[in-house]
DNA sequence: TATTGTTATACTCTATAACTATA
DNA sequence: TATAGTTATAGAGTATAACAATA
């Protein structure tokens, strides 16, 4: 109890900025992606393998150019993931039929085996972190984060900030 | 029948860790991070030069060792950074007197003047992409991620997570 | 000539360890 | 011997540009 008084004190000493949203959230987000990391390694994956595995389960077979865009990835730094992901057999290559230059991506079964675990683990380490918030508190900051990002003026909106 | 309607959407979306806390927060973090960087960049300052500059002028004059700490820097990293600020001018190496292995760190008259220009540019930059937040959701917001942060079991405080 | 995937390269960031000068 | 700061070095991560095959 005291130590809770503490921390939370801590937090609100000193100059405004380390209260800010931005920083907060700045901080929170690294280590928010450090959980993510660490769940799901003992499955010998990593984040981006994770990010590909999920855009195929989700949107389906994909040349290579298009998932990496998707996954906020430049295409040379999609080769070695996607080596990576055929190499342990969770990813298929498929030369196009129309575009000879093209592969279609596709995952297959034992993939999507991988990313259902991976899902499951990162649901429980999600869990675990988010132990200070009520349930209604989470979907309170799903809410405000979702149009932090997604609302016109917002980080992914605002000006040329936009990535994708 | 909130619940339904919610499985239902789930269904037709695929997977929605996409609207997950760790997903939004880790997202909303990096780019509230960018933000950060572009915003000081003009000053011709970087995060690290901002954080050993607030530290500074929060603290005191302080040995570098103890700032690097406080700015979760490696001592090594930071020597460049006060390369750079002593030869911008806006801080001080003086050896201690007691011990002439340490420094003390001292902000000078410019480095508070400086810090005081990124102060303001900061604020006005999250006041921009905080737009679609109104005063009380911003509130609201820095209020679960501090306790998200520093409340026991929280991102900072959880098992062996902490950095600090 | 343009585009897909690949490779090579360079640049940033950071962590590690060795070194110096003090203690 | 231990510590503060420094330097050198190596590793990860990522972005850029050149390249081959195909369109």
């Amino acid at each position: 109890m005291t130590n809770d008084m503490e921390a939370l004190d801590r937090s609100r000493e000193g100059p405004d900025i380390l209260h800010s949203a931005g920083f907060l959230l700045s901080t929170a987000g690294r280590l928010a992606r450090e959980r993510f990391e660490r769940a799901i390694a003992p499955l010998g994956l990593r984040a981006r393998h994770f990010g590909v595995l999920l855009a195929l389960a989700t949107h389906g077979p994909a040349p290579q150019g298009e998932v990496a865009d998707e996954a906020w990835m430049d295409k040379s730094t999609m080769v070695a993931v996607v080596d990576d992901l055929e190499r342990w057999g969770l990813v298929e290559r498929r030369r196009s039929a129309q575009d000879r230059r093209m592969y279609e991506l596709v995952i297959n079964e034992r993939g999507r085996e991988k990313l259902a675990e991976a899902l499951e683990v990162v649901a429980r380490s999600e869990d675990e972190w988010l132990g200070p918030l009520s349930p209604e508190e989470r979907e309170l900051l799903r809410g405000l984060l979702a149009r932090l990002l997604y609302a016109p003026g917002g980080l992914l909106r605002g000006r040329e900030g936009g990535e994708e």
